[in-house]
DNA sequence: ATCGGATGTGGAA
DNA sequence: TCCACCTCCGATG
């Protein structure tokens, strides 16, 4: 599930469920369990997330550093009343005791891309090489632009380029550059700043729009199922999108067949007809 | 029951 | 460009 938002709704999980709590710290699979034990029985003071990359913080400038990659996991439970034996490869478990009334929370990282401890140094290069995140406050969209208008890349690959923008991933890509009529293949250069802005605004408001569901909704009121007289989607990712995964399906604004190429070792998606690559300048 | 692809990234070839 | 990571789930049989 991780697309910037899926991080930093689990890093507003962990400091909720885990922050200021004394926690035990374990590796069952292993290949934390050194960095685990320096940990272990310390204090858990919260967790931020910078675009897909989050930062789990402990006493002494410590970070734990985790990226879920493609198929990562880490499932907060919150009040058990048992903590049950780690089934699989958990990577790292963090167990919250139960203190007085308050009971047990524990959380499973598996299948995670990267897990490791870093410093302070370690922790802010990781936020350094990252471009701006359109669900952090402080972010700086123009650093953005300033590579995009540079670029001869196409938009489809400069939006998933974690340095130029964080946390954008395929469902957001392939949904934003619809919703904006842009040719995903259109080089970063060719766009104007007014087309920048308000890609850029729109992805402040679609991602904290996930941050706060858990889902990836992209499709406008009145191109909605119930709107449009369409059966909803029965996909397990939840979402209504109008492009992601719907190649040879009809486009659900103008009925034309959503196509889709690879590139960069991604699929695309999009509307041969609503993003058209070039378009006249009074349709513009 | 088994297979392959996926909301991602980095490193080797 | 391909592979590794090593999970989950839908499609296929």
């Amino acid at each position: 599930m991780p697309e910037g938002h899926t991080l930093h709704r689990l890093a507003g999980e962990l400091t909720t469920v885990f922050g200021g709590r004394t926690v035990r710290v374990g590796s069952p699979q292993g290949r934390f369990a050194e960095s685990a034990a320096l940990l272990d029985g310390s204090e858990l003071l919260g967790a931020e997330s910078w675009g897909k990359h989050l930062f789990v913080e402990f006493p002494g400038e410590r970070y734990v550093h985790v990226h879920l990659g493609l198929y990562g996991k880490f499932p907060v439970h919150h009040e058990v009343a048992e903590v049950p034996p780690p089934v699989g490869q958990v990577r790292l478990r963090l167990v919250a005791p139960p203190v007085g009334v308050r009971p047990a929370a524990y959380a499973d990282l598996r299948g995670a891309t990267t897990c490791e401890l870093l410093t302070r140094a370690g922790r802010d290069a990781v936020v350094e090489r990252s471009g701006p995140d359109p669900i952090r406050p402080e972010a700086d969209p123009l650093r953005a632009w300033e590579r995009i208008r540079r670029s001869r890349a196409p938009i489809g690959g400069l939006l998933m380029d974690q340095t130029v923008l964080a946390g954008v991933g395929n469902i957001y890509r392939a949904e934003v550059l619809f919703r904006h009529r842009l040719h995903p293949l259109r080089p970063g250069n060719t766009l104007r700043v007014g087309q920048f802005t308000a890609l850029w605004e729109d992805l402040v408001v679609l991602m904290a729009d996930g941050v706060r569901t858990g889902r990836i909704d992209t499709v406008r009121p009145e191109h909605l199922p119930e709107a449009m007289g369409r059966e909803p989607r029965a996909d397990k990712h939840g979402g209504e999108v109008y492009v992601y995964r719907r190649d040879g399906q009809p486009c659900h604004v103008c009925g034309t067949t959503v196509r889709t190429e690879v590139l960069q070792g991604r699929n695309l998606f999009w509307c041969p007809q609503c993003q058209r690559r070039f378009r006249s300048r009074a349709v513009q």
